[in-house]
DNA sequence: AATTAGCACTCCCATCACAAGAGTGATAAA
DNA sequence: TTTATCACTCTTGTGATGGGAGTGCTAATT
């Protein structure tokens, strides 16, 4: 999309549409503009902005003797082009950093905080993923008899991430055994990704083989699950919101938060990118969304364990404050691994 | 309260107005009762029946001049004393226990199916919560180093649940002497439960002892914990009932389906009782639960390993079919919990 | 060329009136 | 106890009406 040409004061015209359309809600017209802010023009002026504005794409009328709202169009143009500057103010950040300083030092825990915080900061609902790791090594395994012929493979990633399996069997092992087993592997295994894993294997055979080869599954599966743990927060908030107001409406927004597919499907394009997304009703690819936005942001180490973690909320949302909010929390959450793991992630 | 005496014709009636406005969401009139359903009896005998029912504070009125519509004493009435057998059909619970049978043998994958398996079968959303252990038993502890001076300690209960905590060191301490101390704990600990640990620990000093009273912790804390995690499915679906088509009742259901304070609250009254509980608006313990109701049970193991899974609909809701769906997998989560962790849970 | 004042016009929305319809409650008879 | 009857009540839908907000257009002004 070419760049639009709008004069300064169309851009403030623009700007304070939106800004007035985002906190009441209410179309807004060229008189309360004109009475409101002192452009210097009277309302006819605004008026013929406002019907430039309109030709342009970035206004609507809801009918024909009411004032005008944004569309889609005027939201993307107002977040790429007039935003304000959208950092948190520092008492805000540094109310949120405490909080997580006081958590358990846990990716869980920090993520359960992270979509409360959201939520709080924002007036949508806020959701992340449980990060995924990429080349995820190995750390350490553990073989625990959990009955005769049951066993559970625990299994620790350099993440700091816990998987774990169940392995029925034919006939009994005794616990040295098993040790002898997770010991032998272990120091193979130890370090190893889901590639060196293979080659490592050759020595085994039997059940320390077969033990291996589900290490190896349990990994790859690790690897390509996108959202294998979705944390979500504060949707009734956003339900206040007086878009929501009829039934389908609030359809829409309760399938997308709940929905897994549309997370899959929007998940590389935020890896991609090392800022926050804004995704405005849909962008033109996800036809059910309507009035709905979605601001989000990938959080960890580029290509190695990251998640996905933002805010779901109505078009009309104060977009400088919550991508303030989701860069934070995502900045925050990124350094605390870093901070636990260490260089070595 | 004690029992109504009603006449066999007034039950019969009580239960047809019951079962169309749960199917119709429309009041009920004495004609199309009369017309319907074969009673042998004039409408105008119907309506002084139903005179009498909303006397007794079992129906209501919208208005002056609609059909009468149940009260929740109504539905309590129904449930405790009129409702027909609530078996789910074979064939659903053949199907139900196929998919168990596919899932992983995990708690975590169960519970999650559970969960969708439920919302399919009734018309509301559905929860659960994780298990919750009371004595639980220490099967295996490991230390796995992160970073220099950061150890993950791993527990895996009898249960086999597992247990994560961080432990920050003064100074670096490696693998082969926390594999050690590891190795040490392992001998004392194993099969121990919090209340036997203490003594255990006496032997212990320093940095080993430290990890024995850490494990101590989150076995408590594993003990009183009773919604580590609930898991929620179906929310959209509920959503489309029409008595959620007005904002507030909308915002009601979302909360008693978000917050978790509502079941740590039932939580104890649930696990006392063996079978499917039926909360009908708050049963006057909750005030604002006006037109939502909730069908429980307990899952696994009574004073050892058990959680809470049921259904938040409205108030108009098939009572039948979902306690019959309620039970099913609260049974079917308990078998495969035995199955899987045997008799010394 | 841009801005402004003025004004007709459009459309929403609240209000009222009115009629139709559904269902009740009461009465009196069976 | 049951039934037929009927007046009464209240909702719901429709159409008419007027006020109000805000626009769009035109012509005048800067």
């Amino acid at each position: 999309m070419t760049e639009l040409q709008l004069s300064q004061r169309r851009k403030q015209v623009l700007r304070i549409v939106i800004q007035e359309y985002v906190e009441n809600a209410q179309p807004v017209g060229s008189q309360s503009i004109a009475q409101k802010y002192d452009l210097g023009v009277s309302a006819a002026t605004i008026r013929n902005d406002l019907a430039a504005l309109e030709k342009a794409g970035l206004l609507t009328h809801p009918h024909t003797s009411a004032g005008r709202i944004p569309t889609d169009g005027g939201y993307r143009y107002f977040v790429a082009n007039l935003m304000a500057h959208t950092d948190l103010p520092s008492q805000e950040r540094h109310m949120i950093r405490h909080q997580f300083h006081q958590a358990r030092r846990e990716i869980d825990q920090w993520l359960r905080l992270s979509t409360a915080v959201l939520a709080r900061a924002s007036t949508g609902a806020a959701l992340a993923t449980s990060p995924r790791s990429i080349f995820s090594r190995v750390k350490h395994l553990e073989l625990v008899g959990i009955q005769d012929t049951v066993v559970l493979l625990v299994l620790v990633l350099a993440t700091g991430t816990l998987k774990q399996q169940v392995i029925t069997l034919e006939k009994p092992i005794f616990q040295d055994e098993l040790s002898r087993a997770s010991n032998q592997l272990n120091v193979e295994i130890s370090g190893a990704t889901a590639a060196d894993l293979p080659e490592k294997l050759e020595g085994f055979t039997g059940f320390t083989r077969e033990v291996g080869e589900l290490v190896l599954k349990t990994l790859r599966q690790s690897e390509e699950q996108v959202t294998e743990r979705v944390y979500r927060h504060g949707l009734a908030q956003v339900l206040a919101e007086p878009e929501f107001a009829d039934a389908p409406q609030v359809r829409r927004i309760v399938e997308v938060f709940e929905q897994r597919t549309l997370l899959h499907e929007i998940y590389d394009d935020i890896m991609e990118l090392s800022d926050v997304q804004v995704m405005i009703a849909g962008e033109g690819r996800f036809g059910d969304m309507q009035d709905i936005s979605l601001v989000l942001s990938r959080y960890g180490v580029p290509d190695r364990v990251s998640g996905l973690l933002g805010v779901v909320g109505p078009m009309r949302m104060p977009y400088g404050r919550t991508i303030g909010a989701v860069r934070y929390v995502a900045t925050l959450l990124t350094e605390l691994m870093y901070q636990l793991y260490g260089p070595d992630l």
